[in-house]
DNA sequence: TAGTGGTCTAGACCACGGG
DNA sequence: CCGTGGTCTAGACCACTAG
């Protein structure tokens, strides 16, 4: 099945750097990387170069584990880094094949919102509205409340690197008691934004993201074309006793927030 | 960043209580869930009830392992589960720390839509166009080909349950030796779409998604009022010498693309 | 230096799937 | 039935962090 023919594809020529690992010998000395690492590389160069291919049974773990040395257990990790990497998948009782390269189960993470929102050296936050005020609409019905029962608002403008960014609107469930109040009501800087930094926390959250045409307020807002399209990003938080107690959103535009997602093969 | 110091150990689980599913007791017998996930199980309900908080450090692997009788790979494959869930974090060197609930890490993944695609018996594809064209602007760039290098292109429809679903187009160099050129070209069955049956397969791919107000025409074969918001879904696949040999995007209306995504503790 | 998580072994048995 | 992956053990040593 794998093995090494020693046959070089000839567009193989020109990659420079060759992870360890890849040559097909695994190297226990001190400050390689590790075995599982290592047997992960191969069997994912096997599947970069095309000698497994889609629905291809990979060896059995007792085969890899024979082969190279290793025992299961260790075979068994290094299969596990290509199942998180969706490039095999594990049939109990059958073996563990090569996934075709498609859509399907693919995911976008919000890294690029999270790496801005953390370089807290290159944010300003803009209070725009900040007060208790009698909930309306739907931001009631998200936290659970009646109507015309006060909410804590807080409304936002994110600059980053002294531009525009993104806009933000927060809405809790006023309670004269809480020590957060004054906290959330001067919140310039970024507790209970993004990140949650309330000092209770939360037990759980939801998120739901889908796209928006900004109005005139909003595209002026961000100085951005009006009818632009952006991202808006809607959370709910629960506390412990699974009770809404923290709603709101960011606007983003999408050259702000690009999702890309990768699926096959990209690092050998 | 309040800790409460007061917190012991000792009481972090009390095995009287029988809360639905997990005791606090491992149990080994036939039948049973396997020991690592009813200990995942058992962490994992003491940060839903706040016995463990943000920031704290859960017990190390070895206490576990002693408490409840089993091994340390065990408690490893254990906590593993509670990482990936996002529950907790290891620090190698310092322990295993409980999280925040924050949208940083969060992740959106495709399973409606890619539930939607499968169900192939509520599925009708309408090719709206499908012929070689001598390809313009953006696609050939993607493709990585000239000006006017003929392309196979095939627009579609995709009706869902009898409804309009969603519109999809498809971008790839012509070859007149590939056997797939007939296939692609009369690709009414998901074929080469959303799920990749290309039989020679890729290497790897790249999807993008954002944001796009529908025109005149989208909305009109949609069936839905102009200027109403979609997702855009676009994609490159890589062939295994890295060139690109397909491009193409799905538009699909927001609210058939429901994109939601939780955080902490949702199954306790 | 003490204590933590990270890796690894050489076994064992169980659960599932297909011939 | 056999071969597969899934779980589990009781150790061992390494790598990192912090006091």
């Amino acid at each position: 099945m794998v093995e090494n023919t020693r046959t070089i594809n000839t567009d193989w020529v020109s990659p420079r750097q060759k992870p360890a690992g890849a040559s097909g010998v695994i190297e226990k000395r001190k400050g390689s990387l590790p075995v599982y690492m290592q047997l992960a590389q191969i069997i994912r160069s096997s599947i970069a170069s095309g000698k497994l291919k889609s629905g291809d049974r990979i060896p059995t773990a007792s085969k890899l584990a024979e082969e190279h040395g290793v025992s299961l257990m260790t075979v068994r990790q290094a299969v596990t880094v290509l199942v998180e990497e969706g490039l095999v998948k594990r049939v109990h009782g059958s073996g563990t094949f090569v996934r075709k390269v498609e859509m399907g189960k693919t995911s976008f993470h919000l890294d690029s919102l999270n790496q801005i929102l953390s370089d807290t050296d290159h944010l300003k936050i803009q209070i725009l509205k900040s007060d208790v005020e009698r909930v309306q609409g739907i931001e009631g019905e998200m936290l659970g409340i009646k109507l015309e029962d006060p909410v804590i608002l807080v409304e936002r403008l994110i600059h980053y690197q002294k531009e525009p960014f993104a806009l933000q609107a927060a809405y809790m469930p006023f309670d004269p008691i809480s020590p957060v109040v004054e906290d959330m009501l001067d919140a310039t800087g970024l507790s209970g934004l993004f990140f949650n930094e309330n000092p209770s926390g939360y037990k759980k959250g939801s998120l739901r993201l889908w796209p928006v045409i900004m109005d005139q307020v909003e595209s002026d807002l961000l100085m951005i074309a009006e009818d632009k399209q952006a991202f808006k990003l809607e959370y709910i938080y629960y506390n412990f006793k699974d009770k809404p107690c923290a709603y709101g959103w960011f606007i983003v535009p999408h050259e702000n927030m690009p999702l890309i997602s990768q699926i096959g093969v990209w690092n050998e």
